[in-house]
DNA sequence: AATCTATTTAGAAAAACATCTAAATACCTT
DNA sequence: AAGGTATTTAGATGTTTTTCTAAATAGATT
């Protein structure tokens, strides 16, 4: 259960920002750094931790490795909340 | 915008569970810690945590104090993920 | 008012996290 | 094969988080 990673890993601010900027379509580390104020390897790190929570995957091209935002995992959460929310969710609104 | 708060609160497995718990109802803070193997004083802190987050909140009644789940909060998140999950979100699909 | 029960607050300690610098890897281009 | 660019890994450091114990508060009951 790599629920738990997903959750911890959303729960960051700059992590929660590149899964934004990812919205827009696939962006290679190096991009993704250019919009904030850290080094690349700090922003290795958080790739990394988006990495394994499932949240992100990654192609190479290149010498380029790009990101880009792996939905699936979303709608996990997306389940575990509205089940919280009262047991009204997507599965049975359908 | 607490919303940073919520899905830092939303991080820790603890939390989560006391969550999962007052999906039943409200519960005693006594109540909650008897699900753990954790001193008063660590879930009183988790609970703090939540209440800041605005994902519980409280209802003293003798020298008890009753939680119980603020499921308004998580209609934020869920909005949040659903955008991130490609604009498809409750907001059209009304 | 004394005491009991429920819970929180304060302070300390250990573990986890976010960040940096420097070095390593990997792949491309010349 | 040498050098260049993109990215990651390793190791160090400061900060934040989680947890504990001990003490404090709050309200109820005797």
């Amino acid at each position: 259960m790599a629920f738990a990673e997903t959750f911890k890993a959303l729960s960051d601010p700059v992590r929660r920002q590149i899964l934004e900027l990812l919205k827009k379509g696939a962006l290679s580390a190096g991009d993704i750094g250019s919009h904030f104020d850290m080094t690349g390897a700090t922003i290795s790190y958080h790739l990394k931790i988006l990495k394994q929570a499932d949240l992100i995957f990654e192609s190479r091209e290149k010498n380029f490795i790009y990101y880009q935002l792996n939905t699936s995992v979303l709608e996990e959460i997306m389940l575990w909340v509205s089940e919280l929310k009262g047991g009204k969710s997507d599965v049975e609104s359908k």
